[in-house]
DNA sequence: GTTGAAATTGAAAACCGATTTCATTTAGGA
DNA sequence: TCCTAAATGAAATCGGTTTTCAATTTCAAC
């Protein structure tokens, strides 16, 4: 490891080992304060934005991405050798993973129809889990849109 | 509209109705900074809460729904009959919409086998346009990440 | 081993879009 | 017309992200 970020003109640390070595223990979607928690378990001296800049550079030197999916909180997701999905509670903000390798293919050709680059792919299914649809908890007292409305609305 | 919304428990001012218009004229993935300025044209004294009160206002009753790309800036996106994908690069930010009739009825077969209740899905490709990529602006700098390099990481 | 330039760190401040507060005004049913 | 709930505008606040800066540390070159 060392080796390959001095290839890449970055020094090594001790933090930043720590750093490096907590988000790969973590694993998945993790946030910024989670990794700061999990790293202060073992040394309180490390700063946060040290770790905030340490997860930039995992970032960049490709081992994972930012994701957001609109609760204002970024996380940072290790890249897998097989690309994968999200499914997002909105009510208890699990997340679970899906494969979608049939859907990267149809993906990959669209991009290359619009002579598009692509550098990732984000697939989301936003929603309910059994447990909170079940629950009941969830009151989805959305106005049913009807095609006039908008029509309307858009004169 | 003034009665669809009124069946909602809601009230029509004159504001809300220039910034229902507004939004639908500007029409796709509108930002709250730019229905602010396009409402300001007509009046100046409609503040910057309101313009982003009744945004959420349109998403609540279903005529639109956030957009989040990661540029840090929610974005409103109105709700079309056939669902869209988005095409956004990340060197000029500029951002393209493609048809994903046949994306969505995976993922729609994946919520199943979850027993997950999709609310909605979003379905992003990420990367670089034609003219970015031609103008050579882009720096891939990015380290290539080996197997190996993760695996060692990993331990 | 010593040295020095460049990278890294930690604390604090700055940033900035999103959201809330609150006093005042307004819509619309009774 | 009257009354109450909803809506508004300005300003303050919030909270996650990013930058600043002085001090420290790494590591390649001697
Ligand atoms: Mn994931
Ligand atoms: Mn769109
Ligand atoms: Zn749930
Ligand atoms: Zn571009």
């Amino acid at each position: 490891m060392k080796e390959f970020l001095r290839t890449k003109g970055f020094k090594m640390t001790p933090q930043r080992e720590l750093i490096f070595r907590s988000f790969f223990e973590l694993g998945e979607h993790v946030s910024v304060d989670e990794l700061y928690d999990k790293v202060r378990e073992i040394d309180k001296s490390v700063g946060y934005s040290t770790v905030w800049r340490n997860l930039k550079l995992i970032c960049k030197v490709g081992l994972a991405i930012e994701v957001n999916l609109g609760d204002g909180i970024t996380r940072y997701d290790r890249v897998t050798k097989i690309p994968h999905g999200h499914l997002y509670c909105m009510n208890c903000k699990k997340l679970e993973e899906f494969s979608v390798e049939q859907i990267v293919g149809l993906l990959a050709e669209t991009a290359g129809n619009y002579k598009f680059a692509p550098e990732n792919f984000k697939i989301e299914i936003q929603g309910y889990c059994v447990d909170c649809k079940a629950d009941n908890k969830v009151n989805i007292d959305k106005a049913s849109v009807t095609a006039e409305n908008v029509t309307e609305m858009k004169q």
